[in-house]
DNA sequence: GCATCGGTTCGGCCGATACCGAAGCGTTGC
DNA sequence: GCAACGCTTCGGTATCGGCCGAACCGATGC
């Protein structure tokens, strides 16, 4: 055959990320942190036999790779680029199940509230800080690309973001909502401070994450974000229990 | 099950792509061109039953439209977003077998030259424009992102190259390169400009390009770049024959 | 009209692989 | 040291999906 390496491993990748379990690992890493295979297990629905398998392959071609702790092993996603590979099949995969059925889970619902995208953030707050810093003039948006303009750069100096020379980052299309949030060096820079200062908080077994009061008052004076919508948050769907409750439970050990 | 439609989705579209002969197709279609049913079962090294399977599942899960005209069916990518899917996945790819298998196909040193990817230029000549425009200053690009300067958007100009107002563009990460190029509303008018000047023209039955004379004058004019090594390209390896030749052109009807 | 051609549908075959339980291995803690 | 724990390896089963040839459908051209 005269597959040429790339036609060949590109299969091969997509192939490994194919399967609904694997898929759902992959998922619940693309929150950032590195997980334990049982965890992994759990979060895949299947025993940690065939799981133990599902990670093998994953970190076979190089899409994870593992950390060795005393007993546990800790995986994680093995490069910032099968991040943004996850991201574009997610926003590949929203145009198609759109228009179809909408149930709208309430673990859904937290996510598309506001979550972390490996390293930045994402869904609605993440996109409304990026509004709102393209209002103020602090950001060109557009066709992908961004880039922080010098207001934009000493407003997060003023939040205690030192940024190298580099002011580029990018546009990631955020998958629910169809619309660009700020990713790249300064995404992540951002979202960093924003855990720092305790204006964000993660919202436990999840990728979700949480507005505090101070972070509602800070990211109001910083970009002028109303802050009311992000504090209300669907925090009675998604504080860990009702939403573990409607998964098997049962097969968790704690 | 607890599966967020974003998951399962995302495994669906993963296991479409995830069989080699679709992977293909959809590298085939990487070009840019729409395709018909009996070539893309050719590429695929398959039979036309077999191919029209695929086709189907391709555009039931909306990586591909169809086109119909008279008897012949002509196949494309849906959107954008998922050429920019399958160059994300074939970056990935590329890292895990550069440092393992090189035998270097004479089609894949062709497409590493110079090729389209999708709407606009990859391969050593796509990086080497971009380099050329950010040596000069007329592109500031990093991170992933990209935006044209003020001087950048004078000479596309002068070049019959007229873009609205948007100056942000995509820096694609070139698989074969490891480098960045220019993709977005930018790069895609420049490739489809330098093709309207006759700067470029494609190579028959490939997503390869070639520089033609007069382009290896006018981007050496334009951007700085020295030619040479475009010109002399290996089209000896890459004219069309040779390179069918070595796949089974003999279950072609032509 | 009839032959040709591009493409799809159908039926049957077969290889690949996801799954589980049981057993094994190294680590931790008492 | 011994038990508990996290994880992996192994063997067997069952299902899924790719592949082809043959038949079918619609469009084209003489």
């Amino acid at each position: 055959m005269s597959t040429s390496p790339g036609e060949a491993s590109l299969a091969e990748i997509a192939a490994v990320i194919g399967d609904p379990g694997r898929a759902r690992m992959l998922v619940a890493l693309l929150g950032g942190e590195a997980l334990p295979a049982g965890e992994l297990a759990w979060q895949a629905g299947v025993r940690p036999s065939t799981a133990s398998g599902h990670l093998a392959q994953l970190v076979g071609c190089g899409l994870l790779t593992v950390l060795r702790q005393g007993r546990h092993r800790y995986y994680r996603l093995a490069t910032p680029d099968v991040a943004r590979l996850l991201e574009a099949m997610l926003a590949v995969a929203a145009l198609q199940t759109a228009p179809r059925h909408r149930p709208e889970s309430p673990r859904d619902a937290a996510l598309r509230h506001a979550r972390t995208c490996y390293d930045h953030l994402a869904g609605r707050l993440g996109v409304a800080i990026a509004d709102g810093l393209v209002a103020a003039g602090h950001l060109a948006l557009g066709d992908g690309a961004a880039m922080l303009q010098p207001s934009g750069r000493r407003l997060l100096q003023d939040l205690g973001i030192d940024l190298g020379r580099s002011a580029a980052c990018r546009a990631c299309l955020d998958w629910s909502e169809r619309r660009h949030h700020l990713g790249g060096a300064v995404g992540t820079a951002m979202t960093r401070q924003f855990f720092a200062l305790g204006w964000l908080e993660r919202v436990p077994e999840s990728r979700a994450v949480r507005l505090t009061p101070a972070g509602g008052a800070g990211l109001g004076r910083a970009v002028g974000l109303d802050p009311a919508p992000f504090l209300v948050a669907p925090a009675l769907t998604c504080g860990g229990q009702s939403a573990v409750a409607t998964t098997s439970s049962s097969s968790r050990t704690s």
